[in-house]
DNA sequence: TCTGGTTATGGAAGCGTTTCCAAGCACCCC
DNA sequence: GGGGTGCTTGGAAACGCTTCCATAACCAGA
């Protein structure tokens, strides 16, 4: 014997077949006299036997793996925080399942070379996640029959691949509500990176929220970000010196509402006292900023666990209809919005007026 | 042909053995007259074969894959940013060999279970992400011959391992020489995790320097912390109801040193005015927060680049014999530091005296 | 003694590749 | 015309495991 023991080497110091020893050593000792068992149990201890899983892999036809691609437009790690919540809450399901996970960092947009390196063999099924629009990722059903679920995008139904995600639309609505309840009527919007479909979806909610409560909405306060922190400064330099300011800021994501304050700070305005703001995500960088941020906490490690969940479910029982699955987020309320109550009366929330700059104490 | 393509599908539709297409898919189409070679690339391509790379490891004894193991103390992902660095310089080496990874996350500190996780033929060799004192990963030697490289812990010569490391010792000796040069000769220290090396280190050099400087160590100033932010904030809680205080506090990582700022702000200690701070690390946290740090900047993703070189280096040549790389940090000078001078005369340099307070402007 | 049903074990065919080696063939030179 | 020499191609044995199915032994009942 000569190298890593085999299932050869444990069946010949047990004087037995490898059939025997497999069977046992799998659990299925109920076949075996006592004796037997105990035997290959022993040589195997002995041997310092351990299954090659790569052999067990192609026997079994299943690796007991899944995959984990990240967009190739967002293949690094570093900063990106929903990855990493993500992958705790779908390490959290596998690892009690004995299931490994394998990284998938493609770095090109070719979809066939893309999914070469995701559907060899060598993964169960694959977590995509949040892919942009136009990702290479998406084209799953061209090229792949992997059981597959991707988080952190909300796609349109035509993509037919299950989904896990925070309910953009939902969650954007009851902030942008509880903001119009806190008597705001001069609302601006920083917009999320337009290839993210969470983008479209709560800058849409944004709208529609204003609309049903009849607050005209300033296009010259609807700004363009990338969900990047500098773009919410860069998005705070256009806003702040403008002559009219709305009296609160509502940012797609957390990072840029932080970029916002940083700016905000830089040119020493004082929020909320003079420009509320808020933020969507609840992601740990703000936890840890002076300024606490009013934002939409949503439960990125639930979404992994539950994407990992829903991907053995699919791998097991071979059902891989689409099925989605939307959680709520849940308004976290901060001190980052003022009331606009100070100079705004209640009574105006149903008929909504502009009152630029009311908020300033 | 039910099911993926095989070598035998392609074989059969380009009426050949699955010698020759195995050869030519694997680039040797010189053996081969150039009509073969055509024939074989147009029935892959037709069948969209996609060569198995499980069998393929199998029958090439190696899986071209490598696993990032993460100490089961600390295996959760959200928050290590130190591992979400090294695994995105340990894919930048990587990804353009071809290699994948296999993310491994033990929840048990078994050694010979954490093993046969990690040593089952499925991959060829296994970074191991800054294993604490007594950790499981470090049982190597008795569990497996898999090539090995740790990051992020500078270990002692016995445990024969591989490693590469930020130069703890140089670092801190660098930056508390710094801080003694700006006037300060009363030092507070908080220690970082006690069952992390990199924390005696760098308490190890901090107390030289102020040794060989004849600075004075004053032990009430030195505080158990733990790496995380909130211990941060708990030493600055101990530290700053003392009657006597230091002029600048030493944090063992900036995590703490964030924490020990919010602190301040909480208690309207104002920094670096009254107090004086210093991190260690730059990460990304300090990098947004108000107070910009002054620390020690160390490339993670150069550590992680540098040990998947290493890695890949054991595994092709065989060569497991232990080299350790320790890289030089660089001191970031922010404004979290007040120059002593206000009060200290340069004169003092030599012959230290603390000044409690002295550095209050 | 024969049949049939247990119970305990092993044979052997896969799984989809890689790779060593041999074989077939044409050609050329002496 | 025999024997080398290239050039193409294929056979077959691995790799280490799983699993279907056969076999052998034993015992009970007829």
């Amino acid at each position: 014997m000569r190298g890593k023991p085999t299932l050869r080497d444990v069946a010949e110091r047990a004087g037995c077949s490898i059939t025997t020893v497999s069977n046992i050593l799998q659990g299925r000792s109920h076949l075996y006299r006592e004796d037997m068992v105990h035997q290959v149990m022993r040589a195997a201890q002995e041997l310092g036997y351990r299954p090659n899983s790569i052999a067990r892999s192609l026997a079994r036809r299943r690796t007991a793996t899944i995959g984990v691609a990240l967009d190739p437009q967002h293949a690094r790690l570093t900063h990106n925080l929903y990855a990493h919540d993500v992958l705790d809450g779908i390490l959290a399901f596998l690892e009690p399942r004995d299931y490994d996970i394998r990284l998938i960092t493609p770095r090109t947009s070719d979809p066939a070379a893309v999914w070469r390196r995701i559907d060899n063999g060598s993964i169960d099924g694959v977590v995509l996640i949040a892919p942009v629009m136009g990702s290479p990722l998406l084209e799953w059903r061209h090229y792949s029959s992997l059981p597959a679920v991707v988080v952190g995008s909300t796609l349109p139904e035509e993509y037919r691949l299950s989904h896990i995600d925070i309910d953009n639309t939902s969650a954007m609505t009851m902030l942008v509500e509880w903001v119009i309840q806190q008597g705001h009527r001069a609302i601006g919007y920083i917009k999320g990176h337009p290839l993210h479909w969470s983008a479209h979806q709560r800058e849409q909610a944004f709208r529609r929220v204003l609309e049903r409560y009849g607050v005209p909405i300033r296009e010259e306060w609807v700004l363009q970000g990338d969900y990047g922190p500098e773009s919410g400064a860069r998005a705070a330099e256009q806003l702040l010196r403008q002559s009219e300011l709305p009296t609160v800021v509502m940012a797609a994501n957390d990072d840029m509402a932080i970029g916002f304050l940083q700016q905000c700070r830089t040119l020493e305005i004082a929020v909320p006292d003079q420009i509320s703001v808020t933020g969507f995500d609840d992601s740990s960088w703000a936890e840890r900023m002076g300024i606490p941020l009013t934002t939409i906490r949503h439960d990125r490690y639930q979404v992994g666990y539950l994407a990992a969940q829903q991907l053995l479910h699919q791998i097991e029982t071979g059902d891989t209809r689409p099925q989605r699955v939307l959680i709520n987020g849940a308004l976290v309320v901060r001190h980052s919005v003022a009331s606009a109550y100070a100079l705004a009366s209640p009574a105006t929330l149903q008929h909504a007026f502009s009152t630029e700059g009311g908020s300033k104490q």
